[in-house]
DNA sequence: GTCTATATATCGATAGAC
DNA sequence: GTCTATCGATATATAGAC
């Protein structure tokens, strides 16, 4: 199954996890789901009986899985951590701008939208984030050797990334996003050159 | 008009206000506002012809000002920048704890949500960060000489914070704040050091 | 200005033919 | 496993009595 069109239950999955990410939750409904994924309707209760929930947990765990190994895999593509650093937010603002301001975080807007509602998908999108802290965590941890330092820099930077989309989108513009990168870049430099906290 | 109830017209842009911050956008409707502003719900288009978009950019504009000049007599109510910075997240972190991580930034589920779908809506969310970057970088100019590095400070800091609140309501944990709050005052601290970018 | 009733559309969810 | 029809509830919005 590897070459032709991706089965009925992947296109679902596919549909609702750009929808959700650029219209969040409450904004999805799942006859737009089944439309853009060119599934009939009933399939989604099919292979998600769980319904809207059940559908929206696994793209948080899924979608957030696959962006954190994306990131990762871009601060691993350049050797010196500060530059690395630096190069992961310029691709993000360049990205940004690229989609037109819409394809960003897949999961904080539903993160938001869930906190105070819907308690199984507020668990989901917080394991994705801890996810994202213990490989930031864990990355940082190369170069600096206290580890809560390594800890707050991780947990700093996906913040400062979160922050940046917000404000990157609301105002169609990839600069604070670029202002992001160059304070997560200081933060680090200071890091490293004070190895243990003062 | 001082003293006994709001009237309706202000009950209801409270009611408002409260539940876009807590549950959104798509995620409020038209009738919880009027049951909790406990207003008839005919009351909403007398007041606000335009509907829920209508009073959607009135509570964004207006609870996007009061907030913005809430955290700005927050950070000039201690002398020194760097504690103030601290002793400011350290507030939003005791804040978001006591009321059970249900308020945080008034402004950004809705930003997220209409970012790619509300025109009018997105504008008016753009117009609030803006707004609170321009008041930061004023407030950080007293210190730092550098107009670019006193908007970078301003623009970081509110990215952090919207960050730490997306990560601290996901997990029901204040600790983000905090790390924020640390890594905003180092990044200050550094800047006061260092008075010219390098 | 206040309040109720209702119109129209869409929501999530289900049933059942094929 | 695919697809359609439909349920009951709720959404925004409007009309009109008081």
């Amino acid at each position: 199954m590897g070459q032709g069109q991706p089965d009925t239950r992947s296109r679902i999955q596919g549909a609702a996890t750009a929808l959700f990410r650029r219209n969040g939750y409450s904004g999805t409904g799942l006859k737009r789901i089944a439309t853009e994924a060119d599934a009939p309707f009933g399939s989604i209760y099919h292979f998600f009986p769980g319904g809207k929930q059940q559908l929206a947990e696994e793209t948080i765990r899924t979608s957030g899985g696959e962006y954190g190994r994306m990131v990762l895999a871009l601060l691993e593509s350049v050797a010196d951590p500060v530059e690395s650093v630096t190069h992961a937010f310029e691709a993000a603002a360049h990205d940004i701008a690229a989609n037109d301001y819409a394809d960003a975080c897949p999961i904080a807007t539903v993160a938001l939208e869930v906190a105070s509602t819907n308690e199984v998908l507020r668990v989901a999108t917080a394991d994705v984030f801890e996810e994202w802290v213990g490989a930031g965590e864990q990355w940082f941890g190369r170069w600096v050797t206290d580890p809560n330092s390594a800890r707050s820099l991780a947990c700093s930077m996906i913040m400062m990334l979160e922050g940046a989309f917000v404000l990157s989108r609301a105002s169609r513009d990839p600069e604070p996003l670029r202002v992001a990168g160059r304070s997560m870049a200081e933060l680090l430099r200071a890091s490293l050159e004070r190895p243990v906290g003062d």
